[in-house]
Order: C-alpha cells, then structure tokens, then sequence
DNA sequence: CTTTAAATGATGTACGTACCTCATGTCAAG
DNA sequence: CTTGACATGAGGTACGTACATCATTTAAAG
C-alpha cells in the first residue's frame, strides 16, 4: 500500500486528528501519555510526513543565504555563478538563496553581518570565511537563534553546530605532493611553495599534508619553506625572482591558492619552464587555460556547483530535521589533468 | 511577489482557470489562439507549475526501473547500493525505484526484458548495457510508448532518445594515458593493457583514447596489444604469465575493467612488483584496498552515488518535461590516488 | 436565422498537511 | 457537586494543482 497519511496515523493511534497535528508541530495542550502513543503509532506504521504537501499548507519559502568574502577573484565568481545556477532551479522548490558580501578579514564587521541575521527573515546560512574566535561565538549566537548554519570550504571547527561543507585540506595537500613525488619522476631538486598567507588555517593544513608525502617518497627533493604573495603581484614577482635565482634546480611549484595569476605570471617572465612540475588549486578560467597549455601540470579541486547544493541541502535538512544522504554531501578532492578536464571548460579562453 | 499560480495566469491570459488547466494539461477542447495566448501569458509572468503541488493532486509516483546485468561484480554491487540509498531518500519524493536484472550478453532476452515493461507500470528506465542494434531498437519502442529512457554507464550512441548518464571513455583512457606517461618517469620498457573484452565499445573507446596519449608523450614506452581474459581466472592467469615472461621490462600495466582481482592475483604471484605502475578503474572494495597496499598507483572512477541519482533526475526531468541543471548531471573522470581516496573507504577493507 | 458542434466558463472535489475555532470530554481541587 | 483548567474531538479553510461535470458562449454550417 501506498505512504501512511495523517488520518492513518491518527486511526491507529487511537486519536483525532487534530491532536496527531499537534503532536507532529509540536504544539501545546497535549498529554505526554498521548503524545507517546502518537509516537509509538509513527514508529508501527512507519510514517513519513509528506513534506511537500507540508510545505505547499505552509505556503512555506525557505531563506537560505550565503555569506561570502568581499574581494573578487575567480574562485569567488564560480560560487557566485553556481549560487544563481542553483537559485533557478530550487524556485521550484520554495528556496530562495540570497548573497551577502563582508570583508573575510575584518571580524569585527563580519560579526555585525552574522549577528544582524534575524530567524524571521533567515532559515540557514553558509559561511565562507576563515576562522576566528569572534566568527565562531557569532556562530554560535545563530544557532541559538534557531538559524542552520553549514560553513563553506573553510571549515570552522571548533563551532560545532556549523556542519562543514568542503574538502580535507590536509588530505588535498598530501595528494599533491603525491603528485609532484610522482611527477618529478626521479630527478633531484627544490620545490618551491607559494601561498597567499599561512595564516589560514586551509593554507596550514594543506602545507602540513604536502610535507608528509613529501618527506615519505620525495626524500630527493628539498621542499622550501612556504612563500607568502600576500595577494600583491609586486612583491609576488619580487620573490618568484629570487626564489628562482637562489635555487637553480627547481623541478616543482606548488600554488596553494586559487588566485595563481600573478604567480604563473612572474614564474613565466623568468624562466624556461621545461620539465618543472607546477599544481595549483581550484578549477577556473585561468588555471583550465594554464592546463590546456601545459604551463600546469595539475589542479587539486573541488566541484564548485557540488559545494553550493550540498550546502543547500544539509540547510534544508537542518532547518526541515530531516536527515541527509552522507554520501551525496561528501565533496571529493578532484584532480584534474589536461585529459580529465569537464568537456564544457575546455573552451573556455582567459 | 511570490510564485504565479494557475490562478495569475488564467487572470494574465484573460481565460477560465479551466482552459488554463486544459492548456497546462494538453487536453483537447481548445483553440490554437487561445492555447497561444495561454503560453504567451506563461513566459510574460514567467509561471512555472508547482510540481509538488501538482504531483500531490495526481497522487502520481514515478515508477523508475533500473535494468542492470545479471552477473554480479563489485561494480554492479555498488549500483546496488546506490539505487537502495536513493530509493531510501526518494520515498519522500513519491518516487519507486525497481530493478530489473537481464542477461547483458544475450541481447534475445534483453530486448525480451525491455518490451515487456509497459508505460502503464512504469514512466522511466535507465538502461546499462552494451550497445547492440537490437538494444537500439527495444530503446526506440520504449520511447515510442512514452516511457523515458537514459543510458547508464555504457553509452548508447545511436539511440538518440536515451540521454547518457556516465563518462567520456576515450577520455578516461586518455587520463590513464597521461598518468602512465608521467608515473613511470623517464622509464623504458613495455606497458600491458589486460581487458575482459575488446567486443565492448567501451573498452574500445579507452584503448583508443590510451593509444592517442601514448603515442603522444610517451613514445619511450612499447604498448602491448590488448590482452583479453573473457573474465576467466585460469585464462588470465596464462596470459599474464606468458607476458610477463616473453617480456622482461614491464613498466606499467593498464587493467581496463573494474573487474580486476583475476588480474592481480595473477600478477603478484608471478613478479616482484617494484616500480611497475598499476592503473585500474572504478572505486571498489578490492582496488581500494590495493590502493591502500600500493598495488594500485592509481584509479579512473566514475561517482557511483552521483551516476544513479543523476539517472533519476534525468528521468524525472524527462517524464515532467522539466529541464535539468547540466552542470549537476555532468559525470566526472575521477582520478583516485591514496592520498585523496574518500574517507568512508580507507576503512574498508577486502 | 436556426442548428449544431466546438470552445470556454463555473464550480466542486481531491491530494496531504497546517492552522484555526469551537464544542465536548475528563479530572482534580474546592 | 461545582468550578475551572486542561485534554481532546470535530470541523472548517487554505495551499496550488488535477480532473470531472455541467452550463454557457461562440463560431461555423445549413
């Protein structure tokens, strides 16, 4: 027979059902006894609460937002662009994802953000920011407001009620370096490493997971201590310069950032570039272009559109208390050559 | 404003809330101007059906079949697996996922098998089978009597009505191409390619696309023609010897198929494995292991939960005449190192 | 102009749930 | 026994769509 409704669950817990509404929303004036034999009755006949006959009673929109960093870069705009991608095809859903920018750095002004968030306004949220002692008791705040929250791409550990959308950091960077072990093949040499900040915690754990693979199959290979670019393309060429200059046998270049530009810019202003292995994060215009030329060897990523619906999913998920496909929320740590590259960024120019 | 309903159409295209159903619904009885107004009306408000709401009145279930091998290996078994998860999560969305298992080697039975489902009992079917003509024309019935069709892992080219749910497989070969090309360094030598079958248009299509890549960067490296094992382990214990034998400086070993314990039982009981690159396919109990115990070097995948939820999205999306996210239903060529296997695998063991 | 068929409108019920109001029941304290 | 608080039942309306029936209008044919 088909899904149990309301009325059987009612029959068969021997009550009305105006209190079988009441026990499933929870609402007040109903005997604990009673509502024990509703439960009991929900177990015995399996029953399921139709949520999109709930939701079309409820005339119900869920608000989702994302909270995204300020600045611009290619990264930034993939999630931008999968956000308006999912928002076309979740208004079909009672979904509404809106998009609110703050500076990543300022906690200060980032907090205003997240405590200005009202529940009668917001359902979830996903936060894309590094993490901080002040983010994370925002956090907090939210959840005790009654407002899901996933963290996205960079995880906040220490929140616990932000469930975390994004890659092992850790895992990605032992997975390049087991590239670049297997990429340089048997040569001796330097391998530079180059890094917006160490002071994020993605860019740490990256490094950290870099070196281990590194010092357990690349003995050969004497890895430089990480080079911070701060995002300026000035003092980025300045060290690319002496790097490559202090070190003549570079054979590997780890970008750990998405935003490589600069980088590959300086790197390729100086040298002839046979024969070093270069690998870089995130798949965008600019590094798909960088791997159809051959200027990258690999790209460590994760699948943008993926991050974007997983999140929307797990706020659903919260917001509704229903559970979650594990498997389907996984985002996996996707390395991408020239041959592997999706069809449709293939064409893609700079 | 919120969503258009029915009711803002009818008043837009000044009609009844009859002939708007008539209209929306393709029932006979009215005009082709007033259809025309109607679906002018439709893009001016940009209204879209409420599905939920409409499955909900229709009291409709999608009846979804998989029709999948009747030999058992441990990819078919994560199908498996996948299609229970999914069916777990789908009885909130009114939709029954069934499986139908056929000889996938005796098209007489198969097709037998395909015209025997009837669009009464069923609206969708994902389809994995080699492509054969017979196939091709069952295919065309069933979209002849209105059920949806797509192809799941194993393409179906010349049957345009079914849309393909899997990967590019001359590119998944060129991928292993390129990783065996940089894996084994600046290595001389010999690499096998062991297959179960050449018959089949996907293990054609990776050899093809192998070959390009080989020829292309590693013209070091002596490709053996395809061995094929007709999935006998007696048979490939033969072959694998005599190869190994006759041929002295193996370097690298390109396992086609999943199925590929016969395989390596054959080769680790003959040679000392150092240094020779082991490439497979898909993301099994067994290759995972082998990753883990450095057999395996690598693995091309395919995303076994995404392939089966995908079907169903396309199905469904095929029955309402619904259009679907592209991005979403695009099928990754995952590469598989140790170091960036999912985390739920690392723990299983053989 | 009438006849007739086709096109359209008007209206009601249903799907499964939410939410509201009002009536009735029960039980313990006074 | 009465009072009152609380528990429960009964019934209705709504959400957006599907589908059926019957009444009415419109257009084409005679």
């Amino acid at each position: 027979m088909s899904r149990p409704t309301t009325k059987d669950l009612a029959k068969v817990a021997g009550v009305s059902l105006a209190t079988v509404d009441r026990v499933l929303n929870e609402r007040p004036g109903v005997r604990q006894t009673t509502v024990e034999r509703v439960n009991e009755a929900i177990k015995a006949i399996d029953f399921v609460r139709d949520i999109s006959a709930a939701n079309l009673a409820r005339s119900k929109e869920y608000k989702l937002v994302f909270l995204l960093p300020d600045h611009d870069d290619e990264f930034i705009d993939l999630i931008l662009e999968a956000i308006a991608e999912a928002n076309r095809s979740l208004t079909h859903e009672r979904t509404i994802v809106t998009i609110i920018r703050a500076p990543a750095n300022d906690p200060r002004r980032l907090v205003e953000e997240i405590d200005k968030l009202s529940a009668t306004e917001v359902d979830g949220v996903a936060v894309m920011t590094p993490e901080t002692p002040q983010v994370r008791d925002a956090i907090s705040r939210m959840d005790a407001r009654g407002i899901a929250v996933v963290a996205l791409v960079s995880n906040q550990p220490n929140a616990e009620s932000a469930y975390f959308v994004g890659i092992n950091n850790e895992a990605a960077g032992r997975t390049v370096g087991q590239l670049m072990a297997r990429f340089t093949g048997e040569k001796h040499g330097s391998v530079l490493v180059l890094t917006e900040t160490m002071q994020s915690r993605d860019s740490q754990e990256r490094r950290l997971g870099f070196d281990v693979i590194m010092a357990k199959y690349a003995q050969r290979l004497k890895v430089c201590p990480s080079m911070e670019t701060y995002g300026d393309s000035v003092r980025t060429a300045q060290i690319v310069r002496s790097a490559l200059q202090s070190r003549p046998s570079i054979v590997g270049i780890y970008l750990m950032n998405h935003d490589i530009y600069e980088a590959m810019q300086a790197i390729e202003a100086l040298s002839p570039l046979q024969n070093v292995v270069i690998i870089g994060h995130e798949l965008t215009a600019h590094t798909c272009a960088r791997l159809i030329d051959g200027t990258l060897d690999a790209v460590i990523s994760q699948d943008v559109g993926h991050l974007v619906r997983s999140s929307i999913r797990v706020l659903k998920a919260k917001i509704t208390s229903i559970g979650t496909v594990a498997s389907q929320e996984r985002i996996r740590i996707e390395i991408t050559l020239r041959e592997n590259m999706p069809e449709e960024r293939q064409t893609v120019g700079r």
